[in-house]
DNA sequence: GAGCACTGC
């Protein structure tokens, strides 16, 4: 993050420089109109792509006009951190004003004070900021900022930003809404009746961005587009005048390949090595001229250098590539891909995961004679700018999360770009000069892309969002003014999962539930406790439970590692060179034989890849956290970084939940004792009960897929663990996952193994229970004062079959006559009537009991007054402390207690009315 | 015995 800041800001030399930019925008124009729809309305939609300055500008305009005078603040939301930082610090610098007053919030960190005026936050901080204050009482007006990225929080605070503002202006606190969008797709947000009945005005801002000319592909390469981009910025390279090129791609392994072979084909050394090896190649080029054919790339240059007409060229194109694919196709064929030093190519990768610090290198000019030439994935679309593109090459795909609403399993598939999409990568040649787009697809492909990417929250679960909902007791989630609602299967399966949790009070079990019943469960205290947790409900029920035995600091941390995504480098991606390889396949031994002293020895073991999560994240604390010891040991030190932030974070979330928590955050943690793991996987079982899979037994091995696999309840096909797993030899009965994730198979990441026998007792919701045990015979419990008994029971769907456990009586009148018959013979009450009495105890568990008025008597004043456990016959003896000894009729039991005298109270007054 | 885009609390 910090190494972005300082690039993107070194743009930013002088206030001077910085004010004759601002005089350029376009927006500086629209102020008067911006300003007067503001005004006169409650929300107003800004559209204005990038390079319209909306983003700095429009704080400033509402600065200027007073809205951040007289207490309130302007805040603009950010889809990103670093977003929210740079332009805080952009803004401060326009204004000439300090960081504690235009000031910015992120998840960890922020510089706002008392004084602060402007505060540029993620959408999540606001969010949670509505947890604490609804109506948002600080704020004159809430900006939202690149709405159209659709992402789930800008979604959700849009639709509660839509009831705030008129609550406010009701109160006589009056707030603006701006939403600010890059795109024209606002039609979600102004022609939603549920959102706003009036559509507000929509005002669009010209942008200063130079021309882009796109051109398309004649042919739309099906499966082999990454060699199409190869032979493309081989073209672009050799044939165009000066400008970097972004090329984007869909994956990792994707963008190392292709820049593997560009540096094989343009080889760029720094330095002095650098002109040794121009020198060199000028005369092998010299010598392989004479002796080879000349089919020669030169050629090339014959042609224009602005050539644009993509479909004439392609012709060219098609002859040319045909032949040299295969041989590019066929691998690492050296001799044929022959490398032409005298015009270097500075390639360099870019993706989310890569380290920062090789991230940073686009940001820098590329080397004196070199061209620069970034492959990327799609954070180069929205997330990161890089100075001086002039060319893109757009394969016209992206690699997009799936999930399967039904069973849950998460995949990964290549898809086509939308149209917004496309225009958008295409946009990012024209920044600071005109640019050209390759399109490596046809105008006609292009024509059948969608106009927009679907919006985030249609496309993934949305639990932790019915969550947050819910806290803010909006019970009927279903009715929320969502700009595009989730599917109502996604509504329904979250509301189950909450329900399963305990976060929701699960809806009354007799009749028919509609399906507005199913979606309109209150939230339980536990839910609340949860909601306060910044991580998924089902890790959020997890910290709830982690106070037994000293695990809080466990849980934070197991739960922390499962939150960062990817905390292993991965060594598996193409190497760029040979020598690299050999350096990878080191380190990934490395790598291996750390995970498997993490996962320890004996219990340990079987709290699995958590205990991998837990050994490394104590490992890299206790060493300092350093960048040296998570790259010596396979860590990424981005995530590890986060992971502590989080964990710090989790902490106080926990103090404050709970006061007498007393949990800090220990950077000598000490490893969990046996107790404490078999603890922990108790815990983990209980928020992980809806992902459980149980070995495929030796009778059901008919398939030989089945070999090693597991049955999950929703699925019908097996499942497996990951080789990378540490239980992926070991294969426990039971086993709880973090996830499915469909690859060539279906495996589970993030496994733990679980005992069957506490899945009945941890999880009962997820389980039948057949009737209780007759050997052993039901027993009273004195430590606990409650009628115990053995249960067997099967697991949901499946029917698995469960070990018989000891359980609480269910709930019924046998449960009474139990009590009642164990209070006689003296064991609730440590006192014997035994010889009192004219039956034996065991009269009230017979068949002709009814028959005996003292039994029925005795049964009818425990069941009239709820009473079947020590507790609930103390707080009736409570109630009236004379009637303890009683003679009920002069030959029977003797009871001890005003239930049955309450009872027969009730009865002589009704019979005396 | 493997192959995961991108984000926010």
């Amino acid at each position: 993050t910090c190494i972005w800041l300082l690039v993107l800001d070194s743009g930013c030399k002088s206030w001077c420089e910085l004010q004759e930019a601002r005089l350029r925008l376009p927006i500086l124009a629209e102020e008067q109109v911006i300003m007067e729809a503001v005004r006169e309305n409650e929300c107003v939609v800004l559209c204005g792509e990038t390079g319209s300055g909306k983003t700095t500008q429009v704080p400033q305009f509402l600065y200027e006009a007073g809205y951040a005078s007289s207490g309130g603040i302007i805040g603009v939301t950010e889809p990103r951190r670093v977003a929210a930082i740079s332009m805080s610090h952009r803004v401060a610098t326009e204004m000439n004003l300090p960081s504690g007053v235009v000031s910015y919030q992120i998840r960890y960190e922020g510089n706002v004070t008392e004084n602060t005026k402007i505060k540029f936050m993620t959408d999540g901080v606001l969010l949670k900021e509505i947890q604490k204050d609804f109506l948002l009482q600080k704020y004159r007006v809430v900006i939202i900022d690149e709405a159209h990225e659709r992402s789930v929080y800008t979604d959700i605070l849009i639709g509660l930003l839509s009831r705030i503002v008129p609550l406010r202006n009701k109160k006589g606190l009056p707030m603006k809404l701006i939403i600010m969008s890059a795109t024209l797709r606002v039609e979600d947000f102004t022609e939603n009746k549920r959102l706003f009945r009036t559509p507000p005005p929509v005002i669009k801002v010209e942008a200063r961005q130079f021309a882009v000319t796109v051109h398309f592909n004649k042919r739309t390469p099906v499966d082999n587009y990454t060699g199409e981009a190869f032979r493309k910025i081989c073209k672009i390279h050799r044939m165009l005048p000066p400008g970097g090129i972004l090329v984007f791609l869909t994956g990792q392994a994707e963008v190392h390949s292709v820049c593997r072979r560009l540096r094989k084909a343009f080889p760029y050394r720094p330095h002095r090595e650098h002109t040794e090896d121009l020198k060199k190649a000028k005369r092998a080029k010299k010598k392989k001229n004479m002796s080879l054919p000349r089919i020669n790339l030169d050629s090339y240059s014959a042609l224009p250098a602005d050539e644009g007409d993509e479909d004439r060229q392609a012709g060219i194109d098609d002859d040319y590539n045909e032949g040299s694919d295969l041989e590019l196709e066929l691998g690492d064929h050296p001799d044929k891909e022959k490398a032409d030093p005298s015009i270097p190519l500075y390639v360099l990768p870019l993706y989310s995961l890569l380290a920062p610090e090789l991230q940073a290198k686009v940001f820098h000019p590329p080397p004196a004679g070199a061209r620069l030439c970034v492959i990327a994935t799609n954070v180069a679309e929205t997330s990161l700018t890089i100075p001086g593109v002039k060319y893109v090459v757009d394969c016209g795909r992206v690699k997009k999360r799936f999930y399967d609403r039904v069973t849950g399993v998460s995949s990964f598939k290549v898809t086509w770009i939308s149209q917004a999409s496309a225009n958008q990568r295409a946009g990012r040649a024209g920044r600071t000069e005109p640019g050209h787009c390759y399109r490596l697809y046809s105008s006609a492909v292009f024509g059948d892309f969608s106009l927009f990417s679907e919006a985030e929250i249609t496309r993934r679960p949305v639990d932790d969002l019915v969550l947050q909902m819910k806290d803010l007791n909006i019970e009927k989630v279903v009715n929320f003014p969502f700009p595009t609602p989730p599917s109502s299967e996604a509504l329904i399966s979250a509301e189950q999962l909450l329900i399963s949790l305990g976060a929701l009070e699960e809806p009354p079990r007799h009749g028919r539930l509609t399906c507005l019943a199913r979606l309109s469960c209150p939230i339980t205290p536990l839910g609340r406790a949860m909601a306060a947790f910044p991580v998924a409900p089902r890790y959020a029920k997890m910290l709830a439970l982690g106070r037994q035995q000293g695990c809080m600091p466990y849980i934070i941390t197991i739960v922390a590692a499962m939150t960062v995504r990817e905390i292993f480098e991965d060594y598996d991606r193409p190497a760029g060179s040979e020598e690299e390889n050999t350096k990878m396949a080191g380190k990934k031994a490395r790598s291996v034989q750390m995970r498997r002293l993490w996962a320890g020895q004996g219990q340990s073991v079987q709290l699995g890849d958590l205990m991998v999560l837990l050994g490394a994240v104590g490992a890299c604390e206790f060493a300092g956290c350093t960048h040296q010891f998570c790259e010596e040991n396979g860590l990424r030190y981005k995530a590890m970084l986060e992971i502590r932030r989080l964990r710090g974070q989790l902490t106080n979330a926990v103090n404050a939940v709970c006061s007498d928590a007393g949990v800090y955050v220990d950077n000598q943690m000490a490893p969990p004792t046996e107790s404490q793991v078999l603890c922990l996987r108790q815990i983990v079982l209980a928020g992980l009960g809806d992902h459980i899979a149980r070995r495929v037994q030796a009778e059901e091995l008919l398939d030989p897929k089945w070999r090693n696999g597991y049955k999950t309840p929703l699925l019908d096909d097996p499942v497996f663990i990951h080789p990378s797993s540490a239980l992926h030899k070991t294969l426990p009965e039971f086993v709880v996952y973090q996830e499915i994730m469909e690859t060539t198979k279906m495996y589970m990441r993030g496994v733990c193994a679980v005992q069957a026998e506490w899945i009945p007792k941890l999880l009962p919701q997820y389980c039948h229970f057949s009737a209780p045990e007759e050997s052993p015979a039901p027993w009273f419990c004195p430590l606990s004062g409650r009628v115990k008994c053995h249960q067997q029971s099967t697991f949901y769907r499946v029917s698995w079959k469960l070990p018989a456990i000891e359980m609480d009586y269910p709930e019924g009148l046998e449960h009474y006559k139990l009590f009642a018959k164990f209070f006689l013979e003296g064991q609730v009450t440590f006192m014997s009537y035994s010889r009192c009495l004219l039956s034996s105890p065991s009269t009230m568990l017979k068949t002709w009991a009814k028959l005996q008025p003292r039994t029925e008597a005795l049964l009818t004043a425990l069941v009239s007054e709820n009473v079947n456990n020590r507790t609930s016959l103390e707080a009736a003896w409570k109630k009236d402390e004379r009637c303890k000894l009683v003679l009920c009729s002069r030959v029977t039991f003797i009871i001890l207690h005003n239930i049955s005298v309450s009872c027969f109270k009730k009865k002589n007054k009704e019979k005396k009315k």
